[in-house]
DNA sequence: CGGCCACTTGAAGAGCGTCAACAAAAGTGG
DNA sequence: CCACTTTTGTTGACGCTCTTCAAGTGGCCG
């Protein structure tokens, strides 16, 4: 992990004014976090579980997963992070984290002390609700997994995945007519979803052939988005997607 | 739906004591909410999924389901909500509601306007973030409810269930030496758990044939809870249950 | 007593997991 | 640049967990 000290959180600020309005006060307090940029590897651990971490970390680029172990050595992924996430806001209330962080991709993530975040928030009362209501959107995404994987079958239950991953990177501007990085192995996909590999395996042919997506090499592209939301049981409701949001049709 | 109005949140301090030291003043504005509380009976909607609430709920007496119903008719219940808990925090910053709430019992319930909460959150920045700390820790829940259905088998999967409720229900006084009060019928545990109600009863059974739980009119009992522990992986961290006391200034 | 709801049981089969082998791609070192 | 290794993806066969359907039992309340 290679660290180095940078001043100004662009990145942060353009997430943040996506969750309320920012004044120009609240802007230079932002500009004015110390922080951090580490750069971690495909496969990295970003944070662990049992950690008690004294930062928050935020997606700048690349891709990680948040994921928790089983009794029976089995791992189950229960989120995946796109830049502008902070996965580990709940840090700053629970010390111990819950889920280990692990970089997908080459990954460049800002590391917040929690005490210039508490700071922040002691400043800002609307930052302090704008944190909050980031942590509550990412709960509302949990749920959804719980319906997924507690509802629906294989097809439905990848298909919204892929209309979830795809919906959440056009907002920040990171899929392109229906079309996305997701550097994601189907083994990473299965720990994800409850399934094992082989059957995400034959679950990708099926959507393959159906002509509802491609994924190759990562990059996911979604064919006709109106049937893969359909045959994912797709509504982004639970998303909460910022006021700006442009409703995908 | 009948309400009353009443003054001071007891109930609500309470909850909030175990989140965070309050002080006089703190304890004095929570005192002076104007609350209003209404009862429910089994099986009433207490809100919607889509409504868009102006109040939130706390839980008083009774037990209530927040479920989400899927396409094709099925309902998955993502979380099970007892006396003390906040169940709809979430509707304070995301308009619409991505649940439902059910009440499974007589159930007494405590309505505080948005209005209010937020007013008090304006007094308050500790009050904040125990309102916070209390919706990460739903999160975390959700994070091992899609752990315990992604990846555990029916028996593992109940037993995990059993012991996380009996483990919530311990710190409010609702449980006594690992025996509750759990007003669920088998179609309900099925939808939580994404198993058939046959399924459920037949977990039930080897779960009672192995001499580790009874559950009888709505009275759960672990006889072993060191076993059921076992047998459920269940590990209580991600319940955050010892106040950690984050320092908040 | 009758009706309803929750629980129970059996039988058959679907969906998905496991195992094992192989193919293709991607990384690694010379 | 090529040979090697490792990782990721693909396929077939088989079997187990869980679902579905259907029938039946037991308790509770009007």
């Amino acid at each position: 992990m290679v660290t180095s000290f940078v001043h100004g959180a662009g990145p942060l600020i353009r997430k943040l004014e996506r969750l309320i309005r920012l004044d120009d006060d609240e802007r230079r307090a932002l500009d004015q976090l110390p922080l951090r940029v580490a750069t971690f590897d495909p496969g990295q651990e970003i944070v662990r579980q049992g950690d008690k971490p004294q930062q928050c970390v935020a997606v700048l680029e690349g891709f990680c997963s948040a994921s928790k172990i089983v009794g029976d050595g089995g791992r189950q992924i229960v989120s995946f992070h796109i830049p502008g996430d902070i996965p580990d806001l709940q840090s700053l209330h629970v010390a111990e984290m819950d889920v280990s962080l692990t970089a997908l991709t080459q990954t460049r993530i800002l590391l917040i002390q929690h005490e210039d975040a508490r700071r922040l928030c002691a400043q800002s009362l609307r930052i302090t609700h704008a944190f909050w209501r980031e942590t509550l959107i990412a709960g509302a995404i949990a749920k959804e997994w719980v319906v997924n994987i507690g509802q629906r079958d294989a097809l439905t239950r990848v298909a919204h995945l892929f209309c979830e991953t795809i919906a959440r990177l056009d907002v920040v501007g990171l899929a392109d007519d229906y079309r996305c990085h997701f550097p994601v192995t189907q083994e990473k996909l299965g720990e994800a979803m409850g399934l094992s590999t082989v059957h995400i395996n034959r679950t990708l042919q099926e959507l393959r052939g159906r002509g509802l997506i491609s994924w190759e090499r990562g990059v996911l592209e979604a064919h006709r988005w109106e049937d893969l939301q359909q045959v994912g049981d797709f509504d982004p409701g639970y998303l909460s997607l910022a006021p700006d949001w442009v409703v995908l049709r």
